[in-house]
Order: structure tokens, then sequence, then C-alpha cells
DNA sequence: AGCACGCCGACT
DNA sequence: GTCGGCGTGCTC
């Protein structure tokens, strides 16, 4: 397929009248169409073309190459239906590299394809209508006799006025005249006024010329990483670095002038961001410093206003762009520098549908193709991205020291082992501190990550707690609507009188999440606003956004959140950062629980003291002697790695390996173990270590007596054994590296039992999962 | 993954 | 008697 590719990207010289189609489903063949001979140009690969397929659906599929034999009965093949793009879509090299990615993370072209073009299954090119002053309209605005809302409507026009040129869409331009529509197309009639079509108005935003900064002068970390990433975008080579910069040290300002270095050499520059990150202020930033020239890709976006901006970057015409995962993909010609910020996140890794990419690794090899420079920044580096410098595949650019005019916060312990009964959720320090900063007229944050107000409804007869229909966890309680919740599937029901199981009345709730924290806090700073910022909050009171800007300008004193306050606030105003309990990500079933857990105590703890005061961190722990927290009490990630990596080297996991998982749901767990149970036969078949098997179930870790090539750990029921009333086992495959791994996933006997799962059970490959064991 | 064809329950 | 449930197998 690919030499067929290197020979017909261009067109107009096809001899051969079929292409070969993809469509955006998990199977793997190509489908192949005839060129309809009226057609004067044929289709190139890489751009979509309109396919009838399955039925009498038209489907919009992928050109991926061309043949001049059939191996299928000729009868069969069905003409093309239309060609939408006139030039390709996906450029060669993004191309190769979706090839890479399907082949690397087991899904198809198709799915690759789509995943990388992700604007629906229509033709979305959009083009606004929008309203301009048409050929009668000086003479209009003279007549004396004209009525007194088409005068409001056409002085909107008038030269001098704000936005210059004037242009509105028709709904846009009724609202500021204050008229209804109606009154526009009269004058559209009239010839006062005509339609124009736009593809695309930018606008400068509020929250844009707030941050439009110039540059800074640099401290000396910054100058001289400047300088290393400088010489690398020069040489124009592919480099990998890895930015380990303590919080506060400012590397978003030697992303925006490695960016400004990368613009000079007439390149242009992608920068990656992790979901939640993406509030409009990071956005701000680099658009404040480059304006006009930056374009913002995330899910919020409208799919017509996210292939505006797509297209605005494949033709160059914005060089940089700022987005989350999926803007890995997105087509900018001459790309010079990728920066991966916060790139041990782990929304980096797509989950759900296929392909179950992690956009770092795909950066990495993007750049590679594209010979561009990429840096991967971060406070708390992962362990993978650490090790890559070890093996001097990437180079370390440190920065030690805060930017800012203060040191790192102080971070205090709380040890709640010891605690009195009433200091159940904050301690008596706790509360000094709060009052204490409320009194100096500074901000506190309080940190949880657990929504909701009580983990569980827990019956006192039985003591079953009330648990999910669908999934295997237990209900939360939510004050707010007396309501029990799953946090996973969305059940809801209300809060039930009696026990389902013994029917006793006698409820009670345990367990303690956000809402109750708030409580707390205001039942003991009643003087203080205290508000609440997590999922649920976002959904009733108002954006994500709104709460921190009412935070930003003082209207709220007392910030309690989940994961949202860990990122995106830079409040010179906050002085202290409260952990509520900082054990609780620890508790997650996931090897790199740990690891998580430490980069986010050391995010939250960077929020404290970025202004004119000293920050102060209380960390309350029920576990203060676990690595994971001590060493964040230290700001010590040199030594949590240490210890990490051991462990982790110990237990042959990542990064020493590589992990595959094989997850099988079905309705019926029985169903599930026994297909998980073949496919670990198969696997266990195909390596080939003399009949060396090492599993590794639970405690029962053995090192291996030699280095065997794959090792299987489990089968077992996924953490989550049940989700929505899918029972699930996972078995997960370790290996040493990429090769291994492919040799692994090539096993043509393996291939044919994923393709055609037994009856009712759905089987899923992950290859470099997230959440595991 | 969709979607159509195909064989068994509660409705006009 | 039919409308429609979703089980299963195919898609150039």
């Amino acid at each position: 397929m690919m030499d067929t590719f290197e020979t017909f990207t261009g067109r107009g010289n096809l001899k051969t009248p079929y292409v070969q189609v993809v469509f955006n489903h998990p199977l793997r063949d190509s489908f192949t169409y005839r060129i309809p001979a009226t057609w004067e140009t044929i289709p190139c690969v890489g751009s979509r073309v309109l396919a009838p397929f399955s039925g009498k659906a038209k489907q919009l599929g992928f050109v991926v190459g061309y043949t001049g034999h059939l191996t299928i009965d000729p009868s069969r093949i069905k003409d093309l239906e239309a060609m939408i793009d006139e030039e390709e879509l996906i450029p060669p090299l993004l191309y190769k590299l979706l090839e890479w990615l399907a082949d690397y993370y087991f899904s198809s072209l198709g799915e690759a394809l789509f995943a990388a073009f992700p604007f629906g299954t229509r033709n979305t090119v959009r083009q606004e209508q929008v309203v301009v002053p048409g050929p009668e309209w000086i003479q209009m605005i003279g007549d004396p006799k004209l009525s007194e809302k088409r005068r409001k409507v056409l002085s909107c026009f008038e030269p001098g006025k704000e936005p210059t040129p004037p242009v509105f869409t028709i709904t846009g331009l009724a609202h500021q005249a204050q008229v209804t529509p109606a009154v526009i197309r009269g004058l559209i009639e009239k010839g006062a006024l005509q339609l124009a079509t736009r593809i695309h108005a930018p606008r400068l935003s509020e929250a844009e010329s707030l941050y439009q900064t110039s540059r800074p002068v640099l401290t000396e970390d910054q100058q001289l990483t400047l300088e290393l990433v400088g010489i690398a975008l020069r040489q124009e080579t592919n480099q990998q670095f890895l930015l380990h910069g303590v919080t506060g040290s400012g590397k978003t300002e030697v992303f925006l002038q490695g960016i400004e270095e990368t613009l000079a050499l007439g390149k242009t520059a992608l920068v990656l961001v992790p979901e939640i990150a993406l509030t409009p202020q990071t956005a701000a930033r680099y658009r404040g410093r480059f304006p006009g020239m930056v374009e913002v890709l995330h899910s919020a976006l409208s799919q017509p206003r996210r292939f505006e901006a797509w297209q605005r970057a494949r033709k160059g015409e914005s060089p940089i762009v700022v987005g989350t995962r999926s803007a890995i993909f997105v087509p900018l010609p001459r790309l010079g520098l990728i920066v991966v910020d916060e790139e041990h996140d782990a929304s980096y890794k797509q989950t759900d549908p296929a392909p179950r990419y992690h956009a770092r690794d795909v950066a990495c090899y993007r750049a590679m193709l594209e010979k561009a420079v990429i840096v991967l920044g971060s406070a708390t580096p992962s362990l993978e991205s650490y090790e890559n410098v070890l093996r001097k595949k990437s180079r370390l650019l440190y920065m030690p020291n805060r930017a800012t005019a203060y040191p790192l916060p102080a971070v205090e312990l709380v040890d709640m082992r010891h605690r009195q009964p009433s200091e159940r959720i904050l301690s008596m320090r706790a509360r000094e501190v709060l009052e204490e900063t409320h009194q100096m007229g500074l901000q506190s944050i309080l940190f949880l990550n657990r929504r909701g107000h009580s983990t569980q409804l827990e019956c006192r007869e039985c003591s079953k707690a009330l648990e999910c229909p669908n999934c295997s966890v237990t209900l939360v309680w939510h004050s707010r609507d007396l309501s029990l919740r799953c946090h996973h599937c969305g059940y809801l029901q209300a809060e039930p009188e009696n026990c389902p199981h013994c029917q006793s009345v006698w409820l009670r709730a345990r367990g303690y999440g956000t809402e109750q924290v708030l409580e707390v806090v205001q039942a003991c700073l009643p003087q203080a606003r205290a508000e609440r910022i997590d999922l649920d909050a976002t959904q009733e009171i108002g954006s994500h956004d709104q709460i921190l800007s009412r935070f930003r300008k003082g209207e709220i004193d007392i910030l309690v959140g989940t994961q949202m306050v860990s990122k995106g606030i830079d409040m010179p105003r906050v002085r202290t950062v409260v952990v509520v309990q900082a054990e609780t990500s620890l508790n997650v079933a996931d090897f790199r629980s740990a690891e998580r857990s430490f980069a986010l105590l050391t995010q939250v703890a960077g929020r404290a003291g970025r202004g004119d005061h000293p920050g102060l961190v209380l960390v309350q722990s029920f576990a203060p002697g676990h690595y994971a927290i001590f060493s964040a009490l230290r700001h010590d990630y040199l030594g949590f790695r240490r210890i990490e990596t051991k462990i982790r080297r110990n237990l042959g996991l990542p990064p020493h390996t590589r992990l595959v998982n094989f997850r099988c749901e079905s309705e019926e767990t029985e169903k599930a173990e026994a297909t998980i149970r073949q496919l670990a036969e198969i696997l266990q078949q195909s390596i080939r270590v003399n009949g060396h098997f090492h599993s590794l179930c639970g405690e029962r870790l053995s090192a291996s007596p030699h280095p065997t090539q794959h090792r299987l750990i489990g089968p077992a029921p996924c953490p989550l054994e049940k989700l929505a009333a899918r029972w699930r086992w996972q078995v997960l495959v370790a290996v040493r590296d990429g090769r291994e791994r492919t040799q692994l996933l090539q096993n043509p006997q393996l291939y044919a039992f994923l393709v055609k799962p037994p009856y009712k059970v759905k089987i899923t490959v992950d290859v470099d999962p997230m959440n595991v064991l």
C-alpha cells in the first residue's frame, strides 16, 4: 500500500480505476471502489470520499491507496459517490504517523484517520453568512423618510463604528440594532445591505488583551534552557528534551520564547496542554504574546469552529496551535517545535474509543518524522520520560529555582492519626491557619479529590453499604438534593428510607467529600466566603471559569475543590493550600497511584505563595510515612523517583517494561472470565521461553530466574469489576520493548481470536494502559 | 461499528 | 392477522 501511496500522491496520472477506502469502524480491511469515468481528477491518498457502504448508507471514508487488479468479484464493486476534498486533507507525514499509530495501538487505520480528523461524519465545511453594506446603502441612509428601525440597522455600518470594517451575522446585527431579523431581510431585498460569505472572523477576546504581555527578563535557569532549545531548533534535526522545572520556575515563558525562535526560522509550533489546564488563561497567554497567530483546539469548541481553526493551521495562516490531546494531529506545515506541557498528565491518554493513544508518545514519534524539536515539560516528570533521559533518547533540562519572588512554599504535615474526634475532617491546625489567612486578607484553597457529601450510606443493623446496581462501587450521598449517585455510570436514586437488605431504618452516612468539607469550613469560619469547585458545582452554578474568575477578583475567600484546583490557578493572593486527605489517591488500585499522588500533591502545593507572600501548605494525612507523601513534603522529586523506580523494576512494571492490557467485558461474569482465560492461554503459548511462564497475581510477585520475554499479569477481574452492568476481566502482558510488543500482537492466532471474539463478549486491547491493577 | 435481514410476543 | 423486539452476519 505504501509504494502505491508514494507513486500516486499527486493526481491525474492514474491508470488504474480503483481506489481503496477505509471507514471509521474497527474493521481493518480496506474496501475497493471504482472511480466514476466521468470524474476529471482522482482523489488522492489522505483525502475523503463519500462511498456507498453496507446497505443504502453513504459513508465518509479516507482514500488509502489505489489498485489495478481486483481480488473480489467485479460485480460487487461500487462506484464512489463523491469527492469531498479536492486536495489531500492529511499530508504524507501525518498519514505516515497515523499508519504507525494504528499499528502501535492496535486500531484500524480508519479509526486512526478519523481520530485525527475529529469533525463528525458529515462534511463540515461551513461558511458563515455575514451582512455588509449594499450598493443602495448611501442613498438609503441619506433618505429623511427612512423608518426608525431601518435607520438603526443601517447606522451600524457608519464609518468609524466598531468593529472596523463592520461585520455582523444576521442575528448579530438584529441584536445590535434591537430589531427583528425580518427588518434586515427587508433591507437586503432593497439592496441597502447584502450578504457575503466569510470563512472566519478572529476577534481579540477580553482575556487575550488582558494577557498581552511583552517578554519578561529571564532567570538564569530560563536563559540556559532556552539557549539549548534554540541551538536544537537551529540545527533543524529531531531532538527531544525533558524540561523538569519546579512549579513556578517559569516553564511557560521558555515555551513562549522557544516558539518565537521557531517562528523566526519560518517554522510552526504546536503546544499540547492537558484537558483541565485548558482554561482560557492558558490559551490567552499564548494569544497575548502572539496576537492573531494562535489557534486553540479543544473539546469544548463546536465542530465548525474546530474545523475552521484546523484549516487555518493547515494552510499556514496560523503558525501556532495550542490544544488538548487530539491537537497532536493538526497538520501544521513545516512543524519546527512541539511542546507537551505537564507531560506526566494522564489525560493525554485516550481511554475510550479506539485508537487508545498517548498524545505525548505520538508527539515524540511525530517530532521524529517531522525532524522537529520536542520539549516535554513537567514539575514531576513521568518515570517513562525520565527513563528516556537515562537511555539518552532525551536530554534533561533542569530548572530548580522559582522565577517568582518567593521560594517553594513551606509544607507542613498534620498527622491525622492523633486527632481529636472533632477534627475528623479539618484539624485544629488547619482551622487556625485558615482563620489566620483570612485575617491577613489572603485566600486559601482546600483540596480533596472526592466529590459529594458522604462516600457511602451504610446500614447500622446489617452494616451493608448501598451499592450501584450497575457498577461494583458504593453510591455517594449528595446533600444538595439528598440523592445517591454513582460516579461511574451516572445512576441516580433518592435517599431510601430503609435498608434494601434488612429494611432497617437506621442508615448512616460515612466518609466525606468536598460537599462536607465545605460545610465544615463554613461552620468554622462563618465570616469567610467559601465556595466549592468540582464537577457538581460547575454543573449547578456555572462554568469552572466563572468560579475561578470570582476567586481571582477576591469575591471568594476560600475555595474547596477536587483536581480542578490543582491546575490553572496562578493567583497572587493565595497564601494557604490545605490538602485535606493526602492519601486518597494512594488508595486507588493502580501501580501508578504513588506517582500520581506525588504529582498531584506537588501540583497542588505549587498553587500557594505565587505572589508577594510566602505560601503555606498543610498536608493532612493518615499515612504520613508513605514515600509519595514525605517526598512531596520535601519537594524531593529525585528521592521519590529513586524509590518508585526500584519498586517498578522489582515488579517488572513500566518504565522497565511496556504493558498491553487485554480486557473482556460481558453481561455475564462467567463469559468474560472464560474468554479472558482462553485469551491468556493463547498469550501464554506465544511466549517462547522454554516453558518459563511467570504469573503475577496480587502479592505473589516473583522475580524471574532468567529474563523472560513476555510475562502475564493475571487474568483477574478489572479494578472496577462491574461497570455499567457489564462484568470486566483483564490480563496484562509485560514486554521488554516495542519489538517484543509488535511480535506479540502480530501472532496470527491471537489476531484471529481478537477479531472474532466469543458470543456477546467484547474484547479491547489497550497498549500502554493507564488505569490497571 | 452500523445496518439489514430474519424469526418470535403484544397490539389494531 | 401485523408491528417490532434485537440476535447474527456482512459490508467493496
